[in-house]
DNA sequence: TTCTAAAATAGTAATGATTACTATTTTTAA
DNA sequence: TTAAAAATAGTAATCATTACTATTTTAGAA
């Protein structure tokens, strides 16, 4: 694979935020910087990144994949209501992903664990309707 | 909800496969029994069915959303090379989602565990090669 | 440094899953 | 039996993602 300042850059702005963003939000924001950029661009090199287990992907239940640049173990916490996305860590999931491993032979290429939910917050504001 | 034939048939396939079928797929069984069933039917009664907790939305890595009719805490082990599906059994995996519930004190509407392996076999015919 | 083939890009068109729309049919409760 | 509410079939529209192609960039050899 041949260096490309689009596809540095895209790693660099994932590895700088954690909001999980779709390819749009990747694009929108990087054009700032490379005023030629296509969306194209951004979608090849995303699952050149994903494929080469440089990112993740987050497959939430709206339409739009998200991606993630923190590579550590976690899982996502999603409120249906108001879209808030959060990050979760549990020892359980490493040993989940271990166990499987271990029992089906297999190797893990990638992991994806959503909960969708109704937070806190929108527990409350229902409870006052 | 009122009752409609078609929702019924759509749970009732959906309970008796292990397949965890597209909504394609799931229309073009069913159009077998009722031949002048419309696809938007089966999508618009697989949101219903989904959004009443009746039936799991499961999303996989490919572009295509699958449904399962099995609502026991389970996830799912997806082969990235030869597509098979399996269920996944792990009461770490409940643990997670209680623990959850609890620290963030939310409510859990649905949830989604996808591992992206490489099976047994796939693994040991890339070593072949 | 110059040259060249391979790989990447920008820009645009195509794809395909899903959703929206509307006239008609079915359900359900009075 | 009847009438309003909800569901359906069939079709059109949407929109995230992928495919395509002419041009540009990269990287290694001369």
């Amino acid at each position: 694979m041949k260096y490309s300042k689009q596809r540095e850059k895209i790693q660099e702005y994932l590895k700088s935020v954690k909001t999980h963003p779709t390819a749009n939000q990747i694009y929108s924001e990087l054009i700032k910087e490379i005023p030629n950029l296509s969306l194209g661009t951004v979608y090849r090199n995303l699952d050149n990144l994903y494929t080469q287990g440089l990112i993740k992907k987050v497959r939430t239940y709206d339409d739009t994949d998200r991606f993630d640049g923190d590579l550590s173990m976690h899982y996502h916490v999603v409120c249906a209501c108001c879209g808030k996305i959060e990050d979760g860590f549990d020892e359980y999931f490493d040993n989940i992903s271990k166990k499987l491993e271990q029992n089906l032979d297999c190797k893990i290429l990638s992991d994806n664990l959503i909960f969708n939910v109704l937070c806190s917050k929108c527990k409350d504001n229902l409870r006052r309707k």
